[in-house]
DNA sequence: TAACTTTATGATAGCGCTATCATTCTTAAG
DNA sequence: CTTAAGAATGATAGCGCTATCATAAAGTTA
């Protein structure tokens, strides 16, 4: 086959932007923006009974409201909630910092923060810490000057400074993903050492003796250092039991995963299971161990975190942890509307669980010379992934 | 095996939260946040030199602003940005509306925007519009109200009154992933219709006649439409091309190709290749594949678009269509940068074209009798998968 | 030394809005 | 018919900051 000519692809621009001199600084009119006394001038009213008939409809006369909001159709006026809010004392921002966008756990619970918070009224202002202390320190820092009336915080862990600034800025402050004794404020999250000793132990029932923990810059990922201290733990009582660690500073991803995989077996190469950080990285081990032609579960078991839907999808499908992302999102945003509203938090520091979902990638019981045929993978997708008794029943046949 | 109990783990949150009696809204000290004039007070000068020295410090003396540093320290003083912003008349928020978050294409897109904006001192809000023009127009709306001074909108459809807000409110506008010849301000992107083109024009070539698109949602994925007319038209000259449209609603998402390819194979069932609206569709559809035991691509042909990493990553790898969504968001924050600080924008319409990146799910040249031979997939992971030429190569073998 | 810059600082007046209180106009009660 | 109570509206004074101009202090030139 003849070399082609590389698939790279411009649309001729010059066709489609020689409509007109466009895109030149044109922006001629510098209309002022309409203000509220533009309204109220238009609408013979004071600026006052504008403000009211915006903000507190049933403040205002049935005429006059009409009137003015037939006038501010007609401006196109736009409240400057800038100013509202200086005048009024409180803003409506609420600032959230998560790590990163990059990793697809955070989006879900995002999605929790954006039902709920607009829909109140709220803006969300959002940042990314890229997990350092430092990032969050200063997104902290930058965020209070816009006076918000909450703070959403990904993880227990803040430099000293931050919890100084939000305890002197005396905001409602969520922290979430987490489990700590000593909240801030609101803490809404599962406990992660918990989860690595369910991994652990159920590892251990299944008869897994050499196991590894996979990680990627743990340094900074202080939430899957605490579920390798779990797992460690859970994994001490046994005695054969041989835990080894892997951690590499590598960005995290699908790829990462099949990297890891490799060096893990060519160091470890006995290893049987190995529990990894995130369901990206399993599933890069997994699409590795095909390549490769191990054999999942039979030659080498894996398990994932955070059950993302690519752990349920794949063949053999990822036995991995879940959990309650969309929840966590919802609960700290419908707790942080509740302390806005002056209620009291009956339970405070929620935990929102997790499951440990038993699929493919691991065996029921390691036997450790027998060798059991692959399972078949057949019709799996009919199964609800949610359904945790439902998918522990498909590996009962 | 004996039935387990479910696997579901609580923390005993007692043991937790009993800490103390932290937790009810014991929040007592309503201390008042520090202002510009407490500074002023302590540093003994006057709120103009405060300012100053925040905002401008050549034009300060050392000694003074040396006091007033002290001074900003002592109290824990973070500037108002609010009042600031009012005062000041231009605020520094930037808005950007994406459709979704759910999706991870926007998301090195987002990154590209976070990387450069916050570091130049502008805060970003951010909002999602579900696909919907209304809820586009909902978001400009309270947006405005924000007094952005540059606003960052997905795509170059608008309702009518999006458009009219947007003129009204005389700030630069970046419409970004797609390409249009009215752009309202600056444009960033590419054209949809050049991609189903190429990639029509790329089934064709390798020889395939019976060809799907599928698509999720395409009613409001305005994008994916795009993509399809293209591709329609270069099928359209081909004589014994059949093209068929599979249109559902579902949650788009790994599940949902492996559902789609269900239907797809049931009511066309002899289809040889598909072209997904996304990677996570055409993933799923391989998973189903292989669950099914349709070899991919000697029975089914399958190509994806956007390039995630998944794409790569699986087995066999997708065909799939690369697009700058990185460089799509750092353009577009440079440019408004740029048209910020004043200066011409030599080229507007700026197209960041796409790459057809050839890889395992489609065969080179189908032949419609002959039965070749899976390729193998061996060392994939080795081949960096940014490089289409290499990744080319790898077929040539 | 007078006149003129230059540099550093402060006083003042808003930015666009809302909280508050005063005023007017109704309506009900005595 | 008077008085009290309520409902609707407006005038005013800030919210915390910065633009602007005025002022004071210091340096420069002839």
């Amino acid at each position: 086959m003849a070399k082609k000519n590389p698939s790279s692809h411009m649309t001729n621009i010059d066709n489609i932007s020689n409509i007109g001199n466009i895109n030149t600084i044109t922006k001629t009119q510098t209309q002022r923006r309409m203000t509220i006394a533009d309204v109220a001038q238009l609408a013979d009213v004071g600026t006052m009974t504008v403000s009211r008939a915006l903000n507190h409809p049933e403040m205002v006369s049935d005429a006059l409201r009409q009137r003015i909001l037939e006038a501010v159709e007609t401006l196109g006026y736009i409240p400057n909630r800038v100013a509202g809010g200086l005048a009024s004392g409180s803003g409506n921002a609420i600032c959230v910092i998560v790590p990163t966008l990059n990793h697809p756990v955070y989006v879900p619970f995002l999605e929790g923060l954006y039902d709920i918070l607009p829909a109140a009224g709220y803006q969300i202002l959002l940042g990314t810490s890229e997990y350092l202390l430092e990032g969050e320190e200063h997104l902290v820092e930058t965020f209070l000057g816009w006076q918000p009336i909450g703070m959403i915080l990904a993880g227990v862990d803040h430099s000293p400074r931050t919890r100084a600034m939000l305890a002197q800025a005396n905001v409602p402050v969520v922290e979430i993903m987490d489990l700590t004794a000593q909240p801030i404020d609101i803490n809404v999250g599962f406990s992660h050492e918990a989860v690595g000793q369910a991994v652990g132990q159920f590892l251990l029932e299944r008869g897994y003796q050499q196991i590894a923990y996979v990680g990627n810059r743990l340094e900074r990922d202080t939430r899957g250092m605490r579920r390798l201290n779990g797992f460690s733990a859970a994994l001490e009582g046994a005695a054969a039991c041989k835990l080894v660690v892997l951690n590499r500073d590598l960005s995290s991803s699908i790829q990462a995963g099949g990297v890891l995989l490799g060096e893990l077996l060519e160091t470890y190469p006995q290893t049987e299971v190995a529990f990894f950080v995130n369901d990206d990285l399993a599933a890069g081990a997994l699409f590795e161990c095909q390549r490769r032609g191990i054999r999942v579960p039979h030659d080498f078991a894996i398990v994932g975190f955070n059950d993302q839907e690519i752990a349920a999808q794949v063949n053999p499908s990822l036995t991995s942890v879940s959990t309650q992302r969309l929840q966590m999102g919802q609960r700290a945003a419908e707790l942080l509307l509740a302390r806005l509203r002056g209620e009291t938090l009956l339970a405070n520091p929620i935990d929102t669980g997790f499951q440990i979902v038993e699929r493919q990638s691991t065996c029921q019981q390691r036997s450790r010379d027998q060798k059991p045929k692959p399972r078949r993978a057949k019709n799996l997708n009919t199964v609800n992934p949610n359904t945790v008794l439902k998918e522990q029943q498909t590996h009962e046949t």
